[in-house]
DNA sequence: TATTCGTCTGGCAGCGCTGTCCAAAATCAG
DNA sequence: CTGATTTTGGACAGCGCTGCCAGACGAATA
């Protein structure tokens, strides 16, 4: 490994003290602008880059912060990665990725863990892990900064980045009603994720709003898996009569729930519509292509870390705008 | 921040010198069973974690590695990390992610200046970052250990784990044959993607063994994208006699195909059968389950990561199985 | 018994930076 | 022109560990 170049050898050719280095390139001031160019330029022709382990280890910060989450879905944490190393980088931080198990019972001690050995300046926590009351206590208590990316509970405090699930839901059921739907199922998701209880209160709210008696015998739960959808869709598709439409807490569910329909050979959007949330890679990919709320995933985690790193929000919690996506899995109800 | 305790602190409490309790924790041997059982027990009881910082700036390692990737896929990367991160937290490394641009200019300074920074111990290749010759010299260069996650060129070349592209392309390719296909078509991946190249050799190889002539009219380039594989498909609807089957070079590519077969009513597989290539979450969703092959991703970035760092295999390439998976999407070929 | 060896332990330098303090030079005020 | 202030740059300690060396001790060998 042919040996790095240090401080100390900047400082040698370009003629000053290794602390003046040391300024210029945590752009401190008290440098002159010709002793700072000077400096620059040995360490671009040197191809300089400080150890960011000494500079851990001596600075107050580590410029590190970590992305904690624990989800099954490759689209989600994906573009979750995407936006939040987006905006690390900017900013100069580095960032890990952290994947966890929200039941494990060390939890909280794993995460101190991975904060002490890393030094880590700060946390993002990602769905369903917003909402683990022990690790929101413990990194109170320790002070350690720290963004919830679309927390269900406690949507008030700390740190936050949202959309209004709430709002996003009413949209699709509203959707779905102007075309005519009045039995419409809805697929909930886990427990342990609150976006699909705000989803479920959009739903209701919504079909309220125009009249429609909720029934609870319309709400199915799934584990927001596309397993889990096909299956309460065929639970759904055994009933009389059948409901006409079907909102799915997620596009995995939804997509689950289509095929089930091309499996019952029930035609889609014909005879059942289906509305999705999400708008992953599925909702595309599927046929018909899948009517679903298009949620800034990659944006909620590019906001989360600024909001933590920048600070540039004048509010602790922003929220971002959700699009309803109408393609081609939902028509109007067919006369009954 | 409550301040973390250190190796001093857990040296005075267990009555050693804190070079001992260094020992203990780097499982060094020349320490009693007494005087480390009693160090490990302080180390549990403060819930002392070493600095990772100090032990990269002191230590001739780092005991961190990246993980390069340039690939547009939540799947393939998903789960290129889940394995890679696996194999890594087993050996107590961590894992930096790093998302490149294989185009850009600057790919090998830029990967250069994160193993300055970071110190790094090794780099993991994924494809298509697996195929710059710069890169590569680069770091044999810099006798920087790395793997490569199926490399496409010079195969033999360090370590590299990999399956064989070419004898699962034969495979699907005769499962076609054998379902009386005679017009398949394929569709290829992009130039930087050497696997493609690979896969359509499968196909060609698999061609002639049965007396089948090579129709290069009957390979379209696309560039392993849902998009892309649609406006393949159409290009080949458009020909008269229409192939009676697909062999996409990826799934993403077999969906779009199978989209565009929906959109063009022609029924799959009765009229036309298609199969993919990855089994990625996409081969389950779509409607009918696409026939596709198995490839071990996860276990792919597993297997890089131990060779790379327990160097457990014996020989320096190694090859994991695949696996036909036959579902719905391909079927007996039309009656001309 | 004298000598070598292996096992266990401690001392100390130093990894490459940042933080703090201090000195010299440049600028300003009176 | 002197003294006070600001700007600029250097000296030095020390962050929390590991690497190397040396010393103490008991066991094995000559």
């Amino acid at each position: 490994m042919s040996s790095r170049p240090t401080i100390k050898e900047v400082s040698k050719i370009a003629g000053v003290s290794f602390k003046t280095v040391s300024r210029v390139l945590n752009n401190e001031k008290h440098v002159s602008e010709e002793t700072r160019r000077r400096v620059e330029e040995v360490v671009a022709q040197l191809n300089f880059r400080p150890s960011h382990a000494a500079r851990t280890l001596a600075g107050r910060r580590s410029f590190q912060v970590a992305l904690l989450y624990d989800n099954p879905s490759p689209y989600y944490v994906f573009h979750i990665q995407a936006g939040a190393l987006e905006r690390c980088h900017e900013l100069g931080y580095r960032l890990l990725m952290q994947p966890l198990e929200s039941g494990s019972r060390d939890l909280v001690p794993d995460v101190l863990a991975l904060v002490d050995e890393a030094h880590l300046d700060g946390l993002i926590l990602s769905p369903p892990l917003t909402e683990m009351p022990e690790l929101i206590e413990a990194l109170d208590k320790r002070k350690l900064p720290y963004v919830r990316i679309a927390p269900g509970l406690r949507k008030d405090h700390g740190l936050a980045t949202t959309m209004d699930d709430v709002a996003a839901a009413r949209e699709i059921t509203r959707h779905l009603i102007d075309l005519g739907h009045r039995a419409i199922a809805f697929l909930r998701g886990p427990e342990s994720h609150v976006s699909s209880a705000d989803r479920l209160a959009g739903y209701r709210q919504e079909l309220e709003a125009h009249g429609i008696p909720f029934d609870p015998a319309l709400v199915i739960a799934g584990d927001y898996s596309f397993h889990s959808g096909g299956a309460a869709a065929r639970v759904l598709f055994a009933r009389e009569p059948r409901p006409t439409a079907i909102f799915a807490g997620n596009d995995d569910m939804a997509a689950g729930a289509l095929a089930a329909a091309h499996e019952a050979d029930i035609a889609v959007p014909e005879a059942l519509s289906i509305a999705g949330f999400d708008d992953s890679d599925l909702a595309r990919a599927v046929w018909p292509p899948l009517t679903t709320i298009r949620q800034p995933v990659r944006e909620l985690a590019y906001a989360a870390a600024d909001l933590m790193l920048a600070g540039t929000a004048i509010t602790p919690q922003v929220m971002l705008d959700h699009e309803l996506k109408v393609r081609a899995t939902t028509g109007p109800a067919p006369k009954a």
